[in-house]
DNA sequence: CCGTATCCGACTTGATACTG
DNA sequence: CAGTATCAAGTCGGATACGG
């Protein structure tokens, strides 16, 4: 295998759990800066320290941005995506296609409201 | 999180390693029959175990098709994509334009005539 | 030659408690 | 609130040996 194909490389990185999952939880709010707090109440079964790997991950990867605002008690982490990032919930658009057609029977994700992944 | 979730589900099963470049290297072969060991030598670093793992869980969700030819000896397994399974490429073919454009200079891929990954 | 079974270490994820 | 520390549990992948 040669690990200078792209999509090895990028699958290296997307494939994580919970990596796609939290892209889409972002998307989500649009422009819109989202807490730390928010996004996991959003994933319930996430736990603290995946979520937190994983944003930092995100970050350095540039898919996200994070602002922190220390002028308040307790501070706030804030995250969404970046250009980059909303490009990429085109590769979960497909996905959610494909598996639509072929695999799976989930009205509730067909539709546009899909509460849960929203694309 | 919701086990329902359609990008959730098929994320499960695409993010495991090797599996898209599995997909990718029957992709080459177009409509031709590949066997075992011609999949193997063309991923040089998978081991027959990881091979023979991804292939069995690839038939069963379907992606891919086997045939036996045990009228020869030894018999042969030959494995291709079905029509599931080459409409899953274009989904690897989103990750590489999106990881040309964004994360990855690499030339030799971007070039139609990648022998890695050929997209 | 085409795989499968077993074993094992490395890595990943998860549960829980805790801190500034 | 926004994480981090710790440790347990699970998963993955690789080497090797073996059977049809």
């Amino acid at each position: 295998m040669d690990e200078n194909c792209t999509v090895y490389r990028t699958m290296g990185f997307l494939s994580k759990k919970w990596t796609l999952l939290i892209i889409l939880e972002l998307y989500k709010g649009g422009d819109r800066w989202k807490r730390f707090s928010e996004i996991k109440r959003s994933m319930k079964d996430i736990t603290p320290k995946i979520l937190s790997d994983r944003l930092r991950n995100l970050e350095e990867e540039g898919v996200i941005e994070r602002r922190v605002d220390s002028s308040t008690v307790p501070m706030r982490s804030e995250y969404r995506l970046t250009e980059m990032g909303r490009e990429l919930t085109e590769v979960a658009k497909d996905i959610k296609v494909w598996a639509l057609k072929w695999k799976i029977n989930n009205p509730a994700c067909a539709s546009r409201d899909c509460i849960v992944c929203v694309l």
